[in-house]
DNA sequence: AGCACGCCGACT
DNA sequence: GTCGGCGTGCTC
């Protein structure tokens, strides 16, 4: 028997099958889709069974040294998924593969997260015989508690003497039994759940069981009720029989949301989310491989989920960018739960409130079924929202808020209701620069000014981590006049804390969440009502709710308008609709302030008035006028390299290939990314536009596979990609 | 990816 | 004369 195996390398010039012989003392454990120890070259290296035949077209084959796996870890349906992944972003197949299992089952040189087992111990004999074998009083003590308990943990038996125990083991008193366990910590917080749901909630529950083939587009408005949406459908799936999976943005997988699936589905739901540790992500999966849970929930790597009989797919805030993976393989979890719906027959349901114009173009067109939910469950209409120009601000208390946002700030702490204030941009401030000759800081390996630290009085480079400390004098013109210009949530928090001396503040960003459950405990504490003010960047704009929260302020709408990228009208869109829903979600009324050097810009405008539709219809028209999707597809090429000559060089040729080869491609470039330089390496783009290009793949693989032994710069290769810069 | 093989410069 | 630099190419 001979067995063709996928190495586990990582690179181009091994991604093939090699062939090897089965000896005779392995045949009986072969399965295509398990982990094998192979020699390759000089060493050994792991690998994956693809095929099984009887003979080989190669002459010299090796032996199979180990077979690891005793259950497959490559279902069918995962092998075939891997195939796609390839074909469709053009990773490696190896890549492909590995993107679908948790690390512990990655061939890796450091120490390997395994299977956790904890040691019971039960009587090997009677309890009297046991006892008259006993040579002294912990002994006995020993014998008694387990016999009372007839099974007991080491951990149970130490605190008496470890010694005894091993003693009784080693006189065959006690016998030792080793049980494979799941490491979890918990939840431990109670939901409050309500599971009854409005008029509206139920026909869009209906319409998704009449037909299950389909995909949904769910657009319903913060608020409005989708999870109970989503839970309502996962009961009538469960009803059947069938499995589901869950996608959110890692983000807004809070305590809050996992406790609410929790109280409602108790264990039979595994999480999986970037705050496990390997070894607790593993037994999650290991729960779903062997199918002792129906649900998972997670970000967006559970799309691979082992999950057998799947009977929906549910993907919350669709537009989300954490769907797309940004390295190798570069796959959105949209596609890969289109294609598994397909396998398993099954609806794929994706929800937003503001969805991607791409998806919301599908749905136009008839390719998913719209749903919508336009109303919010409390019967409350969307929260007030207030633009403020900033160009207009003249308020003696403070450069950053206007006089009406301090003012509404301190009115809700007057009410002792509770404000979240919203800035997309951590540290203190994002340039230094000297009044006097005009030296800024700059990171030396990339090209980008440094963000100042307080706290830790460093200047950061956020591309590439390098740090140093803030210097008091410009190294230039040796004057003492460095100034911190730009502003971020830490100078924010400071300024807060001048204006509201008595307000009890709380800051949620990078920098105070690194610590492990540090981020579920600031969100605890603001839920129990112990901070009045919530101050954060990015992740507090999704999934939270909180009922006391009545203001959300957003400092400077501008931050996402001005990145470089044609869809940062869309994002500046669903980031303001987002933060906006997190106020007014109970029984109190919200309000939110705007604060933009753009007030007419319409992103900002028709966030203002929550107005989807003319977004839609204006932003749809720009994207039409300017060949950008939904209309074209675009495919990004980077190339790479620490020698600047030879990125530009390769970038050409490239620019060039798919000119010749791609004549229905609009190909744009070589130009220099929006960052030209980062870590010392030098990024050249190339983009595409097509509506349709039938030799695209082909030629860009043709590409990848010409240059795949060049060390001296790499190529990469975004189908679709979501960042253009 | 890693490691062997291979062909040219500075040393015990 | 040898040690070792890293360029090229192969791994069932």
């Amino acid at each position: 028997m001979v067995v063709s195996v996928l190495v586990e390398i990582t690179s181009r010039n091994t991604d093939k099958m090699f062939d090897y012989v089965v000896p005779e003392n392995l045949l009986e454990k072969i399965k295509v889709g398990v982990r094998v120890a192979v020699p390759f070259a000089s060493r050994i290296i792991q690998g994956f069974i693809l095929e099984m035949k009887e003979e080989s077209e190669y002459q010299e084959l090796k032996e199979l040294i180990e077979v690891i796996d005793k259950d497959v870890v490559l279902t069918s349906e995962l092998l075939n998924l891997g195939q796609y992944i390839k074909e469709t972003t053009l990773a490696t197949l190896i890549q492909s593969y590995q993107v679908m299992l948790p690390k512990a089952l990655k061939a890796s040189k450091k120490r390997k997260t395994t299977i956790k087992y904890e040691r019971w111990f039960h009587l090997a004999m009677d309890k009297e015989s046991a006892l008259n074998l006993a040579k002294n009083e912990q002994q006995k003590e020993i014998i008694l508690k387990v016999d009372e308990e007839g099974e007991v943990l080491y951990q149970n038996l130490v605190m008496i003497s470890p010694s005894s125990v091993k003693t009784l083991v080693n006189n065959g008193i006690l016998k030792e039994e080793k049980k494979e366990c799941y490491r979890l910590a918990h939840s431990n917080l109670e939901s409050s759940f309500t599971h009854l749901l409005t008029q509206e909630q139920k026909q869009v529950v209906e319409k998704v069981l009449t037909n299950s083939k389909r995909t949904y587009l769910l657009h319903g408005v913060t608020g409005s009720g989708k999870t109970e949406v989503y839970m309502a459908l996962i009961d009538e799936v469960l009803k059947l029989g069938k499995t589901a999976i869950v996608l959110v943005p890692e983000i807004s997988l809070t305590p809050q949301i996992i406790a609410r699936f929790r109280s409602h589905f108790g264990e039979i739901i595994a999480i999986l989310h970037s705050g496990l540790s390997d070894g607790e992500k593993y037994d999650e999966w290991r729960k779903i491989s062997r199918g002792e849970v129906k649900i998972v929930i997670g970000a967006r790597s559970a799309i691979f989920a082992p999950l057998e009989n799947i009977g929906i797919i549910i993907i919350d805030e669709e537009h989300s960018t954490t769907y797309k993976q940004e390295n190798n393989p570069r796959y959105n979890a949209i596609d890969i739960a289109l294609k598994r719906a397909k396998t398993h027959q099954c609806p794929v349901v994706l929800g937003s409130a503001t969805p991607s114009l791409e998806s919301y173009a599908r749905a136009k067109k008839g390719v998913y079924q719209l749903l919508e939910l336009p109303h919010r469950v409390n019967g409350k209409q969307m929260p007030k929202v207030h633009l403020i120009d900033k160009g207009k601000i003249n308020s003696k208390a403070s450069l950053y808020f206007s006089t009406i946002l301090i003012d509404a700030i301190k009115l809700r702490l007057e009410k002792g209701e509770q404000s979240i204030l919203f800035l997309n941009k951590r540290g203190y401030s994002s340039y230094v620069t000297c009044q006097n000759c005009g030296y800024t800081e700059k990171c030396p390996h990339c090209d980008i000014t440094l963000t100042y630290h307080k706290s830790s009085m460093m200047l950061r480079c956020h591309y590439c981590g390098y740090a140093i400390n803030k210097k008091r004098k410009c190294p230039v013109c040796h004057q003492d006049s460095f100034r911190d210009l730009g502003t971020g949530t830490e100078r924010l928090e400071e300024e807060i804390k001048k204006l509201f001396p008595t307000a009890r503040v709380v800051r949620m960003d990078l920098d105070t969440t690194t610590s492990k459950g540090a981020h579920e405990k600031m969100i605890y504490a603001f839920s129990k009502h112990e901070y009045d003010i919530l101050i954060g960047t990015q992740m507090i704009a999704k999934g939270l709710d909180f009922p006391l929260v009545t203001l959300v302020g957003v400092i400077n709408a501008d931050t996402s308008l001005n990145i470089p990228d044609f869809r940062s009208g869309e994002y500046t869109f669903q980031l303001l609709n987002q933060v906006a829903g997190r106020c007014g979600r109970k029984d109190l009324e919200g309000e939110v302030y705007i604060q933009t050097f753009n007030i007419d810009h319409y992103a900002i405008k028709f966030a203002s008035i929550s107005d989807y539709q003319n977004f839609y219809l204006y932003e749809m028209n720009f994207r039409r006028q300017l060949k950008y999707p939904p209309f074209y597809y675009l495919t990004l090429v980077k190339v790479l390299s620490k020698n600047e000559q030879k990125a530009l060089e390769i970038s050409t040729i490239i620019a060039k290939i798919l000119r010749r080869d791609c004549r229905e491609c609009n190909v744009l470039g070589p130009s220099m990314s929006n960052v030209f330089r980062i870590n010392n390496v030098y990024r050249y783009l190339v983009l595409i536009k097509y509506k349709s290009e039938p030799k695209l793949y082909e030629t860009l693989e043709k590409i990848l596979n010409h240059y795949k032994t060049q060390a001296e710069f790499s190529i990469e290769v975004d189908f679709n990609p979501l960042f253009v810069s």
